[in-house]
DNA sequence: ACACATCCGGCTCTCAGGTA
DNA sequence: TACCTGAGAGCCGGATGTGT
């Protein structure tokens, strides 16, 4: 029969880290001063014993134990954040936001980039809920009427005592927070039409993203009652990126070499569109072709020429994502939006007649 | 082979008791 | 009586021991 001694030692793990106990002996208290010393208890502790034991944890180089004190509070620090890629500058720029607030509350903040993969967007939450994190942000954007398999994992996160918002997501049962992409799209229409323009092509992402198919369909619906016309084979798909705009476009313009116009639904598409307009199909922008992005991200502004685009609050949605995923937990799921607005710079232009 | 009991990690919190 | 301290319970879930 193994003994006692034995069990130990085969369970015990080889550590050199500094423990509460050891301070405590180190000053001359008890665990309990020192952890009220130590921890920021309420509860008064005499300044004598204060200093002990602060001079006693900086000595050892004490830091408390993350897990264990998990453990007895039931919460933790972590937080996690899910987007679709850490390489673009929509999520680094949520991201950034979101540190902000991390940053005050103390909070540790794991990134998960999902990839447009839904499957892997579930897989996340379901580590995060293995580790106990207290909130999660699905900052990248959902799948239209959302996914079973993400609902579940979310209720059971959720169920567990942690809070989850999601932006720009369809069938979660938790505060959902969505730009009015659909305001913003409206006023690209808007905007190519007073300018003149009576023929418009698209350049998008992918239309199963909640995000993808609300710009779309606001750019849409205000078009047709503008006169602009859009026609369907004009709407080239690809990835959300600076190459995938670039090869969309080659493709729309194979098609369509007339149109005086191009709606990137994303910034980083954008930048595709106007290497290709400059660098593979010889066009000028504006004065061959207007281009308009979508986000506003940091470079809009210092590409040249510099980029009409719908701004999107992305560092004030990542703040308020994760404020009101460490605030109070409401009734019933709440549905808020951020306002967006169209900004107009040199991309853009009245359309040169042909043949000038 | 299985079910159930116990231990372990490090910490916070409650409550009883000591001191001025 | 007020204030402070310290012992011990309990947090959780995996690993291990024990009994059937």
């Amino acid at each position: 029969m193994p003994s006692d001694v034995n069990r130990r030692s085969t369970r015990s793990r080889v550590t050199s880290a500094v423990t509460l106990q050891q301070v405590a002996r180190d000053a001359g208290v008890s665990l309990a001063t020192a952890s009220r010393v130590l921890s920021g208890s309420d509860r008064n502790v005499k300044q004598e014993l204060q200093d002990r034991v602060l001079e006693a944890a900086a000595r050892l180089r004490y830091v408390s134990n993350a897990p264990a004190r998990a453990l007895v509070q039931s919460t933790t620090s972590l937080v996690g954040l899910v987007v679709h890629d850490v390489r673009d500058p929509y999520s680094a720029a949520v991201t950034s936001g979101l540190m902000e607030v991390a940053r005050d509350h103390k909070l540790l903040v794991m990134v998960g980039p999902a990839y447009h993969d839904p499957a892997l967007q579930t897989e996340y939450v379901a580590r995060l809920r293995a580790q106990r994190a207290r909130a999660i942000v699905l900052a990248g954007s959902g799948f239209t009427g959302g996914t079973t398999e993400l609902a579940r994992e979310v209720e059971a996160f959720t169920a567990q005592g942690g809070r989850v918002i999601a932006v720009s997501h369809e069938g979660l049962p938790v505060d959902t927070l969505t730009p009015r992409y659909r305001d913003g799209g409206r006023a690209v229409a808007r905007h190519l039409a007073s300018l003149g323009h009576t023929e418009a092509g698209v350049v998008c992402g992918p239309t199963g993203l909640v995000a993808v198919q609300e710009r779309l369909r606001g750019f849409v619906e205000a078009a047709a009652e503008l006169g602009l016309t859009v026609l369907d084979k004009h709407c080239v798909e690809a990835e959300c990126t600076r190459d995938g705009g670039r090869a969309a476009t080659i493709r729309l313009f194979r098609r369509a070499p007339e149109l005086s116009a191009v709606f990137a639904l994303d910034d980083a598409m954008a930048l595709g569109v106007l290497a290709a307009l400059r660098d593979d199909l010889g066009r000028m922008v504006p004065d061959d072709v207007s281009v308009i992005g979508y986000g506003d991200f940091p470079l809009a502004e210092d590409v040249t020429p510099s980029l009409t685009t719908v701004h999107l609050p992305l560092e004030e949605i990542g703040r308020r994502a994760l404020s009101l995923a460490l605030g109070d937990a409401p009734a019933s799921p709440r549905q808020l939006t951020v306002p967006t607005r169209l900004v107009v710079r040199a991309s853009t232009a009245a359309p040169h007649p042909h043949g000038s």
